[in-house]
DNA sequence: GTCTATAGGAAGATAGAC
DNA sequence: GTCTATCTTCCTATAGAC
C-alpha cells in the first residue's frame, strides 16, 4: 500500500467507516471491516487512530457535518414562500429516499454517542447544529422576504427539526413512499401557515 | 433458586432484558447481564430461549406493547377536544419525562430490528402499532364528538406518530425542558386546528 | 507508515452434574 | 430447571519485522 500523509489517512478511513456503518450498522463494524473496506490492515487503523472510540468520534463529526449540509442546501430561499418550504422539503426527501442507509446511520451514531460515556456532548451537537441550520434559513426568509412569524424562531426551528427527525424515521422504518405525499403537503401547509402574516 | 415454569421464567428474563437493556443500551447488553439483572445464571437464559435474538425478539414485541397502552391511555377522550389534545400531549410528555431511558430503549430497538436480517418486519410492526393507536383514539374522537377533518385519517394519524417520535427522539438528544413548552404549544394549535371544521 | 502475527479478553452457546 | 465449567469464536489492541 501507498503510504500517505496520516492526515489523508484519517480521512480515507473515516469515509471507510461511514460507508461500513451505513451498510452493516454500528454495533456489527469492526475495526477489521473498517479496514477491509479502507483496502489496508488492521494495524494502519490503530497506527492512524488511538483507539475505535476515537475514530467514530471522527465519524459523528464528519457525518453530521455533510447533513447539515445537506439541509441547508435542500432549504435554501427560492422565488416565494410556498416554492421554498416545498420545493425544499422534496428536496431533502429525496435525499432521504436516494441515501437511507446513510440517514438511518445518523441516529445509530446519535444513540451510540448517548450511550459511550463522554460522548453526549457529540450527539447534543448534532441535533444543536440541525436547529442552528433551521434557524440560518428562518433568518435568511424573514429578511429576504421580509416574513413576520407567528411563533418565536427558537421555537420555529426546533419544531421543524424535530418533526423533520420524526418524519425521516417513520420513512425509513415504513418504507411505504406513496403514503407519505399528503403527509408532506400537511406538514407544507402547516409551515406556510407559521410563517405566514395575512 | 426457585423452580419456575418456562414461561413466566421467560417473562422474568424478558422484563430484566428490558431492565439491563434500558440502563446500559441494547449492544452492550450481554446473556451474562441479563442473567445477573434476573438474578439466575447464564444457561437459564439459553434453556428458556433458544438464542438471545428470541429474547431480544420477545423484548421488543412486550415493550411495544407497553408503549401502544401508554400512548392510548394519555391521548384519551376528554371533556372537550382542546383539552383532549392538550392534556393527552401532557400526559404523554409526563410520562417521556418520568422514563428516558425506557423511551430511549424503544429507538435502540427499532434499528437493532431493522438491521438484524429477519427482524425488519418487527420494527415495521412497532410503528405501524403506533399509527393504529392513533388511528383508534381520532375514530373515537369523531364519533364521541362529531368531528370532521381537514385530512384524511390514515394520513393524520402517521403525521401525528411521526410528530410524536421526532419531538421525542429531540427531547431526549437535548434535554433542556423548558425550550419545549412553547413547541408543544404550537403543536396542540396545529392538531386543533387539523381536527377542527370552524 | 505499513505489514504479519499474536496477545488478551469477552461474548454466545453447550456439556454434564445435580 | 438450574447450576458450574468450558468450548469456540471474534473482538480491540499491541509487538516487532520491513
Amino acid at each position: 500500500m501507498a503510504r500517505l500523509p496520516s492526515a489523508e489517512r484519517r480521512r480515507q478511513l473515516t469515509e471507510a467507516a461511514i460507508r461500513a456503518m451505513a451498510r452493516d450498522g454500528v454495533p456489527r463494524t469492526t475495526t477489521r471491516s473498517i479496514a477491509a473496506e479502507a483496502g489496508v490492515s488492521l494495524s494502519v487503523v490503530h497506527y492512524c487512530f488511538d483507539s475505535k472510540q476515537q475514530l467514530i468520534e471522527s465519524v459523528i463529526t464528519t457525518i453530521t457535518g455533510h447533513y447539515v449540509t445537506v439541509v441547508k442546501e435542500a432549504i435554501r430561499p427560492r422565488n416565494t414562500l410556498e416554492d421554498t418550504v416545498r420545493v425544499g422539503f422534496q428536496a431533502y426527501w429525496g435525499h432521504v429516499r436516494a441515501h437511507p442507509d446513510e440517514h438511518m446511520l445518523t441516529y445509530e451514531l446519535t444513540q451510540y454517542a448517548l450511550r459511550q460515556p463522554g460522548f453526549e456532548p457529540l450527539a447534543r451537537r448534532q441535533y444543536e447544529l440541525y436547529a442552528e441550520a433551521y434557524t440560518e434559513l428562518i433568518d435568511q426568509l424573514r429578511q429576504s422576504m421580509g416574513l413576520r412569524l407567528r411563533v418565536p424562531v427558537p421555537v420555529l426551528a426546533r419544531y421543524l427539526a424535530a418533526m423533520t427527525d420524526g418524519l425521516t424515521l417513520n420513512f425509513l422504518v415504513l418504507g411505504d413512499e406513496s403514503a407519505w405525499a399528503g403527509i408532506l403537503d400537511t406538514v407544507t401547509a402547516h409551515i406556510a401557515g407559521l410563517v405566514h402574516d395575512d
